[in-house]
DNA sequence: AGCGTTTGGTGACTTTCTCACTTACCGGCA
DNA sequence: TGCCGGTAAGTGAGAAAGTCACCAAACGCT
């Protein structure tokens, strides 16, 4: 268990004694599926980098509604709203939830500052992950601006549903991660219902027709 | 002109050494109004510290509709995207634009390392504007997803309008701002001009009821 | 088998967006 | 001074999305 810096590309790189160091320092930590991992309530005290599992950043609106941000994959740019919150105190309107099980390294504020000043490599990682999350979320802004919902739902459907075609998901949690009402998910569904792309029941999206919905997903117009 | 440093409050507080250091590597650049500071085709290679002026950056979606995501005052956090971009080669989409002529200081890539593994404080100030950013994402994402549109008219309007009573702006800028579209905007300020609230004439808006302006902007239903 | 909780479905209505034009205004310049 | 091109604003009609206020079906417990 040691390797784990092994499974991240931009620490892979990272200076033999960094690296030794980094395996020295962290924790390895299991959370269940459903733990929240930091929120409004918890502000994080450690920068955690995903070793397994998928954790969702979502926030709720003052209007009691919630939207998904983005996720945050095992190996994939790991550094969480984690670091960004290690140094921000206005407070966190945005909350970190362990999809599935997850085993994650924490690593220290201290240590983290330790690393920073130390390895160019290392601060590298840190901002290319920033980065990465501020892209992210210009992306969403825009979708959520400009792109018809029909076309955002099919693109949703297919990245949830990944290899397989069937998805465990309700409409109202497919309506959070296109920040919508959930009404209008369960309209939009029905049309693609009536048009043969896919079959519904409680709880589940069962995608019958992958080529229809990759056409529509992918039409501009 | 060698005590820039101090407008700064997160820099105001550095080790003496580095303020120094800042003084004498950063460079002070003017641009003029409209001068396009980085974007797709310009990507930055300093860090800019704004000292004068606002930075609006936008992006212009695929579908050729531009959104504003949001502006750096003088002074105030100033750390831009520039930073982001420093590390992140996935592309930028998006682009700064001076809204004023502004008096920037322009630290050097390398520079900008040095002080980052040197100064704990200095880290610290970058990661807070990166947070802060992060932080006015997800608001303007909650804004666009869930918030009425005349709410947001009319809260942007007092943010534009600021200590004076007339804004000069057209109403494709408005819709830029609001990320809607340019229809939605003309017949929402006719809305509020039928009220009494405003009067409109080409390029400008003139704030006539201020407070019944406010009182819609602060209403949440 | 009964019951409370989730989840999904629906109609009616409002708000926002889109499309395709038209009209008004402003700054040259012939 | 009046014409002209370009930018800004206004409009009607219809589609898409969001809201409200319910109802009904499915599920997971005792």
């Amino acid at each position: 268990m040691k390797d784990w810096v092994e499974r991240f590309d931009g620490l892979n790189r990272l200076d033999p004694v960094i690296k030794d160091r980094l395996s020295r320092r962290g924790q390895i930590r299991r959370f269940k599926a459903g733990s929240v991992l930091f929120g409004p309530q918890k502000s994080p005290t450690h920068l955690l980098l995903l070793l397994e599992g998928t954790v969702r950043v979502q926030k709720h609106s003052d209007s009691g509604r919630e939207i998904v941000l983005y996720r945050v994959n095992a190996g994939d740019s790991c550094v969480m709203t984690s670091a960004c919150l290690l140094t921000y105190d206005g407070g966190i309107n945005a909350e970190g939830i362990a999809e599935t099980e997850i085993e994650a390294v924490a690593i220290p504020r201290t240590e983290f500052d330790e690393l920073i000043s130390t390895s160019a490599d290392f601060r590298n990682f840190v901002f290319s992950a920033y980065s990465k999350r501020i892209a992210d979320l210009f992306f969403i802004i825009d979708e959520i601006a400009f792109r018809r919902l029909d076309l955002r739902l099919a693109g949703k459907l297919l990245e949830l549903a990944g290899e397989k075609d069937s998805i465990k998901i309700t409409h109202a949690q497919l309506a959070a991660e296109l920040g919508t009402a959930r009404e209008v998910v369960t309209r939009q569904l029905q049309e693609f219902q009536r048009r043969g792309w896919i079959a519904l029941s409680r709880g589940t999206v069962e995608l019958t027709d992958r080529d229809a919905i990759e056409d529509l997903a992918e039409s501009s117009h």
